[in-house]
DNA sequence: GCCGTTTTCGGCCCGACTGTTTTCAGTCG
């Protein structure tokens, strides 16, 4: 990280990250060592982006976690680009130590020993030592921890490979359903980040409730896709699937099951935020139950436990202690929008261009999905991948939706475009063409490496064009393959707010785009968002699944949502006055 | 390093499993 680069909270962060990760195998003061992590987290979850505040003057807001000193190195990041508190970690202590504890079995503890007696500060050397079977011989390192390393190592295990949602559910659902089946199992659930509909997980976290004999243990080992059993207890047992995910297992009693729901469904800092609340009230809560002394008072349902701490019980997409506690506490929980408030989707394709099915099949699928309106929004000419719509073609296809709007009943199809935004902010299709449709959907196809300067304004222009009514998939991102283009999208929303115009949260679990935090910024700003299919085939629909997920942890409330509107209500919104 | 219905010091969430140990440290979630 140099000057020259642009500071945004990731890059604050990461330097936090690091700082925790040498400070760690320093062996400092561990809660020190969580301060760190827990300003990085804060950094993360948090909606503006700091350094642009800070360059525009304003105080720096009062965030969880940061205070004094790190409000202090926070400003020395964004003014420099650098931490002399990093750096002069890095004087003490080789910074390839950090990546050795991204090993699994390799801690701080065991970093620091390797380090400190053998004097290992590289993957390569590490490799090496456990080759020459020195590893072996340090206290505390066993054979089999020498091995564990060596594989690891050898196979350059990714740890930190995520999954996308929908492809985790792919795993999820039949591995619970042969679990379900199991002599004595009542009850299998998935928590963790899956139970939070976080767009990604690490891992999957299922929970389940057994009779003390039941074969659980040994059938979860034993099931088809497994390929290597990390640990088995009675309790807890980890295992990896040939496809590389992760999977715990818990079993725990019935009158525990609310407990431990609540606990493995997480977030940590949530989970954490809530024993807090507890100690204070003279209470402790762990996975089995909450405690007043040696006595359970809770335990059974999540509600009692949120009731044990004086809280109604927070939706899992909130929780992840962004203020949702405090928000529960003041009886501010938002009524969190659902599938069935969903009235219509905006963005959807047809065989006219990439998509798979006619306009017909696409106007019936979406009827029977109990929606009401349907906008038929086809790539424009630029796009000759797609197939792309000239004037002419699309001046044919509103013909044809006319045609199906007087046949169909419970339908209403709306003409609409998804017109390429070009490099220079112009329109693929001109005004006078687009005035003739009932919305226009704009998304960036191409160039995507502008610079953030650059990107915003090419936007921003786009959304001054007098029929630009939606900007779609606003950042551009493919969830583990493609990085987002750099745009302000803060300016982006305002400008939104100031024009009429409206936000797509694309569903498609690929990009699922806006993201959580973004949708509580437009909520923030009064910018509605468009919970949005893509459609491209009749199955698709049900993508809005993963979009409603992605709203609820943005805290969207109906309200929030432009299709949640009635038809009547939606053409006034769609008619811009600005 | 943060934080306060135990306020400016003294706390900081809690338990399971593994491996290397003979009672527990380290790691992980």
């Amino acid at each position: 990280m140099s000057v020259h680069t642009p500071i945004h909270n990731e890059d604050i962060a990461a330097v936090f990250d690091e700082i925790a990760d040498l400070l760690e195998i320093g062996d400092e003061n561990p809660f020190r060592v969580r301060a760190y992590r827990n300003a990085a987290l804060s950094l993360r979850s948090f909606g503006q982006d700091i350094p642009t505040l800070l360059k525009q003057g304003e105080a720096l807001p009062k965030l969880p976690g940061i205070g004094k000193e790190l409000e202090t190195k926070i400003r020395e990041i964004v003014e420099t680009g650098r931490s002399t508190a990093l750096d002069e970690l890095h004087r003490q202590i080789p910074a390839g130590l950090a990546a050795l504890t991204r090993i699994p079995g390799l801690g701080p503890r065991r970093v620091h020993a390797l380090h400190r007696h053998l004097g290992i500060e590289t993957l390569d050397q590490l490799r090496e030592a456990a080759e020459q079977g020195r590893i072996r011989t340090l206290p505390g390192f066993g054979a089999k921890t020498e091995a564990r390393v060596l594989e690891a190592v050898r196979a350059r295990l990714d740890t930190g490979r995520r999954f996308r949602l929908a492809t985790a559910m792919q795993y999820a659902e039949p591995l619970t359903k042969y679990l379900q089946q199991i002599p004595g199992v009542s009850q299998v659930v998935v928590a963790g980040s899956y139970r939070r509909r976080m767009e990604t997980v690490g891992d999957l976290d299922l929970l389940a409730t057994a009779a003390a004999k039941s074969p659980i243990m040994e059938r979860f080992a034993a099931y088809g896709e497994v390929q290597e059993v990390l640990s088995q207890g009675p309790t807890r047992s980890t295992v990896i699937l040939r496809s590389g995910l992760q999977v715990d297992l818990r079993v725990v009693p019935k009158a525990s099951f609310g407990a431990a729901l609540h606990y493995f469904t997480g977030s940590k800092a949530h989970s954490i935020a809530i024993r807090r609340l507890a100690q204070r009230r003279g209470l402790k809560i762990n996975e089995y139950g909450v405690f007043r002394g040696e006595k359970r008072i809770a335990g059974k349902t999540e509600e009692e436990v949120y009731r044990a701490v004086g809280l109604p019980c927070i939706p899992p997409e909130l929780r992840e202690d962004r203020g949702e506690i405090t928000a529960a506490r003041a009886g501010r929980l938002p009524a969190l929008v659902e599938l069935a408030h969903l009235r219509g989707d905006l963005h959807v394709h047809t065989k006219a261009s990439d998509g798979q099915h006619t306009l017909r099949e696409m106007a019936l699928a979406a009827r029977d999905l109990g929606l009401e309106y349907l906008a038929i929004t086809e790539h424009s000419q630029r796009l000759t991948v797609a197939r792309g719509l000239d004037a002419e073609r699309l001046t044919r296809q509103m013909e044809e939706i006319d045609r199906l709007n007087e046949e169909l009943d419970g339908i209403t199809l709306l003409k609409g475009i998804e017109v390429d935004i070009l490099e220079d902010g112009r329109l693929d299709l001109p005004d006078k063409v687009l005035g003739r449709l009932d919305l226009v959907v704009a998304s960036v196809h191409s160039h995507f490496g502008l610079s953030r300067e650059r990107q915003t304004e090419r936007v921003l222009r786009a959304m001054d064009r007098p029929h630009f009514t939606l900007l779609a998939h606003p950042t551009g991102r493919l969830l583990e393959e493609r990085e987002p283009y750099d745009i302000d999208l803060e300016r982006i929303i305002r400008r939104a707010r100031e024009r009429g115009c409206f936000l797509e949260l694309n569903a498609n679990p690929r990009r699922l785009d806006i993201t959580d935090i973004y949708c509580q910024m437009a909520k923030a700003e009064g910018v509605l968002v468009s919970i949005n299919s893509d459609a491209h085939r009749t199955t698709d629909f049900h993508n809005l699944h993963f979009g409603i997920g992605q709203a609820r942890r943005g805290w969207l409330e109906p309200a929030n949502v432009l299709n949640t509107r009635p038809l009547q209500e939606l053409r006034e919104l769609l008619r811009r006055t600005m």
